[in-house]
DNA sequence: CTGAAAGCGCTAACAT
DNA sequence: ATGTTAGCGCTTTCAG
């Protein structure tokens, strides 16, 4: 624009200093003076410089989020809980995509660094020992959101995804004696695929079942893979009884896949989905879901980041939000 | 950090002004010194501050997104489009929810600048003259996508929501001989409903139909308005034989809504969606909708904004880009 | 091809 | 309560 703390301080008749403290709601300021600055500041249309701002005082008030694909529902959900906590602490986001390929994310880190955030949110696939050493060089906080790290080095937002795969598998095998549960995996993230491959398989065997590799399908994560997954499981001598996916969108894919062989949801075939996300709503039958929190994780994460920034207290810096399946019609309940 | 263009000037004996021009790719650097430099940058792990760069040069290669709601199916898609340019540009993306609030969405405008974006991308419900002062006021490029303006005045893509309609209702009718069609409208743009609804109203009067009001029912673009309008059509005594909804997850709400009153689509009803968005596909019968090329209009309104940005060549400012029907199940071929 | 010096617009001691 | 004075880390003339 052009005009100055400068331009506003002479127009006010005080120093720059002065015009400084107004804006920054110092309350060393005689009110009458206060008032004077205010309308220079209304008169020259004065809009506060905010890269000299953060060049001046080493703050830039915006955090970094390194997110796998916005377009992705389970992340937008997620970035949505992110931005509407950083808007309420007068942060701005840094948003950016990196198709979970671990040189972007990489790349990003190092481009919203240069750009000086205060903080950096990160969502990916996995944290390697690079991600961590990236991290540590930072100098500004990093949190990781529904990210799980083995190390627990950082802060992080994330469900149990091992107690919530267990509670879905034996959610299932309660209602159908003995019969044999399908599983639909999802390569996003890897640790959390790995984690609720567990719980499956404790699950299972908690059950009296024997595990069986041939009931796991490595899923993408897509609705056509949910397609795939269903021809896959359908064709086999001894189909199971119900499925469950990694992601609400991959089991709507589950549904309709048996629908098309003709096999009938949920008498025939239970399905359950992973998120709870809208769609779960948006299917005949309505799709039974774990729920994940995908806002409060980004609400909580951004809190958590608020936190740091702030220097307030923290109890946990590992916090763990709760799960819960959300029974619909796609399984008997 | 700490480490600053001074102590890699040191490190390589040569002065800042040398070590900038590495950094900036100026060829007027012997290559040997070219070198020096380097090396001395990575020695130090320097990494330039982005801050400061943005204060001496005026130019912070970051652009601010204002968009209705990035948890939204159809924004985040066009957001990734104005992302993957942005990135493919070195641009940065500041992105905010605005709800579609007025104040909010000028609030926003206002601290974008502050942060001195080099230009703004902008989504909104509707473009007030209060809003356009605002963007004049600017002093940066302003870019509308999926959104209109009456005026003109400002650099612009969308597609031809008008024709569009026409174009679906027309194609519904084709196929009907001369059966009612009801609309289910959405408040999300008010222009660009208008424009839809008035598409709407001339198609229906140019297949030799009346227009009546009651075939027209408020959504508000979720899943259950949907439900509601396909509860609110099947109840009139001459229900309409297709309805045409103002966005895909409605639409799913009124197939839906149709099963539900034991309704067959699209033997007894016709459905037909706008945006085709990926849920035209995750439905049985699969949808037929109105393709709008969201992720397209975000990159090239992105692609738009470099231009401005660079001083490039523009042909149109106002860029309209193609729309067409997709045909799926939900109606009669 | 390289260096010196003057800012960019603001914050943050330090004075007064 | 208010003013003065250094920078923050970099770009950008202007010299040479």
């Amino acid at each position: 624009m052009g005009v100055t703390i400068y331009d506003v301080a002479k127009e006010a008749n005080v120093s720059m200093a002065t015009v400084s403290r107004v804006i920054n709601g110092n309350t060393n300021v005689k009110p009458a003076t206060r008032q004077k600055v205010l309308t220079a500041i209304d008169e020259l249309g004065f809009r506060p410089n905010a890269v000299a701002r953060g060049l001046a005082s080493r703050k830039t008030t915006s955090v970094g989020v390194i997110i796998p694909d916005i377009s992705n529902l389970f992340f937008a959900e997620l970035a949505r809980g992110i931005e509407d906590i950083a808007s309420m602490y007068k942060y701005h986001i840094i948003l950016s995509s990196s198709d979970q390929q671990k040189t972007k994310e990489l790349d990003l880190l190092d481009n919203m660094l240069e750009k000086q955030v205060d903080g950096v949110i990160f969502m990916g696939s996995s944290v390697t020992s690079d991600h961590i050493e990236a991290f540590n060089q930072a100098n500004v906080p990093v949190i990781l959101a529904a990210t799980v790290d083995d190390t627990e080095q950082l802060p992080s937002v994330n469900i149990d995804y091992y107690e919530a795969m267990k509670d879905a598998v034996t959610y299932l095998s309660e209602q159908m004696d003995q019969e044999a549960v399908g599983f639909v995996t999802s390569p996003l993230n890897a640790k959390i695929n790995d984690m609720k491959r567990q719980g499956y398989v404790d699950a299972i065997k908690a059950s009296g079942l024997a595990f069986n590799e041939d009931y796991i399908y490595p899923g993408d994560d897509s609705y056509q893979s949910g397609l795939d997954a269903a021809n896959y499981f359908l064709k086999q001598q001894h189909p199971p009884k119900a499925i469950i996916t990694s992601s609400d969108e991959m089991a709507l894919g589950v549904i309709h896949g048996a629908q098309d062989h003709g096999v009938s949801v949920p008498n025939e075939l239970s399905v359950i989905g992973f998120d709870n996300t809208r769609l779960a709503n948006m299917v005949r039958p309505t799709l039974t879901s774990v729920l994940q929190p995908m806002y409060d994780i980004g609400a909580v994460s951004m809190r958590l980041l608020t936190k740091l920034l702030r220097g307030e207290e923290i109890e946990q810096e590992q916090v763990v939000l709760p799960h819960r399946i959300v029974e619909r019609d796609s399984t008997n309940a």
